[in-house]
DNA sequence: TTTATTTACTAAACACTGTTCATTAAATTT
DNA sequence: AAATTTAATGAACAGTGTTTAGTAAATAAA
């Protein structure tokens, strides 16, 4: 039976092709305008169709926002070729902030949009942010590392963790939601940004 | 011509039921439901009365969170009551976070939220964010004067505030959009979110 | 007081949104 | 060749922010 295998490969051709145009939509044309009706139209399909392969819109976001997360890891992917430990954690802030700043809708949909956690909700109870916990586990590593050599003046690796996760989430929520800008002093955002997780690393040291 | 003045009360009067009702219906009902047709429904008048009075959404929606800061500033108000500089510094932070997580509709509109920014940027070219503004002097006048007595290990003021806000934006914005209850580790937010704010000052401590 | 004008308000429409469902047409199985 | 399963859609529903032409009341002018 070929066929049945055939279909099922059709069908996941279909899931992927709405997915990647999603995708296409989201990143080239931003959040606001990504909806059902505009990615139903660059497949030429009815937006009805793309309910027979994600269940509703949360579901495809959440796809869209793995995607998102797959580019940060391999962002973050290239760190192990830092030798100290110390610029090794200054390098995932500063990488963390920059994929922020260069891909703000992506960063938006994966840490600040309620979408993708709406769709976890929805998918079973008790269901966990795997790709979230990831990252997060990523920069664990990387603080453990720091700690174990005695480079930190902290030795609570979830709180130091979560910490330096706020501080770096919020720099790159205040600057894509516009909170930075409407400010008199008007400042490099980039060059802030820099100084600031610098002021975090030298607070942190030993 | 007293006829002239009392229109002009009406007006305001107006003005001030809109934006009352919308105030009610958004910390009731929450963003989602703060449509300009419930709105009119509740005081009663037809949505087009309402642009009469507001530009678009967005305008009314910036008066909202101007109401927000009226209330996060009178929070910080009895900070003055405390002497100890450290202990003030580490109140601010603690009467931020708790603010947020008390009125997490109200902090997601004044902080995270696009609208109040898109409607201050089409007001006027330049037009700036003056209640941000203010919360903002706040945390800075608090580190200048810890700074002044040499009880921070930092030295430029306007780099370690951001820092701070950053960070407590940070810890608000992860709570509120969902980012920590899906980890797997369930964990009481509240004493994690006080944990770190020590860690911070710990930190940024001489 | 009657006429003219300004003011306050609204019904209805426009262009969107996510989502559902009965119907149709094609592919597959019997 | 007939019956059944599958895939796709047109059309609708209920909602959104916003605009505009038209109405009725209040005020000003004659």
């Amino acid at each position: 039976m070929g066929i049945q295998e055939r279909k099922e490969r059709e069908k996941q051709e279909m899931r992927e092709l709405i997915l990647q145009t999603a995708r296409q939509v989201f990143i080239e044309e931003g959040y606001e305008k990504t909806s059902i009706r505009t990615i139903a139209d660059r497949i030429e399909y009815s937006p009805a169709t793309i309910y027979l392969y994600y269940k509703d819109k949360d579901q495809l976001l959440f796809a869209i926002h793995e995607l998102g997360f797959d580019a940060l890891l391999a962002s973050f992917q290239t760190l192990q070729e830092i030798a100290d430990p110390l610029e090794r954690f200054r390098q995932l802030g500063h990488r963390y902030v920059q994929f922020a700043i260069n891909n703000p809708e992506m960063y938006d949909l994966m840490f600040i949009s309620y979408s993708p956690m709406n769709a976890l909700e929805k998918a079973q109870e008790g269901s966990t942010w795997d790709c979230g916990y990831q990252s997060f586990h990523t920069l664990c590593s990387i603080i453990q590392e720091n700690m174990d050599q005695g480079l930190l003046r902290t030795n609570d690796l979830y709180v130091t963790a979560l910490s330096v996760w706020s501080f770096v989430h919020g720099l790159a929520c205040l600057h894509i939601r516009n909170r930075l800008k409407a400010f008199p002093e008007h400042l490099n955002t980039q060059q802030l940004m820099d100084q600031s997780l610098d002021l975090l690393i030298t607070s942190l040291k030993v």
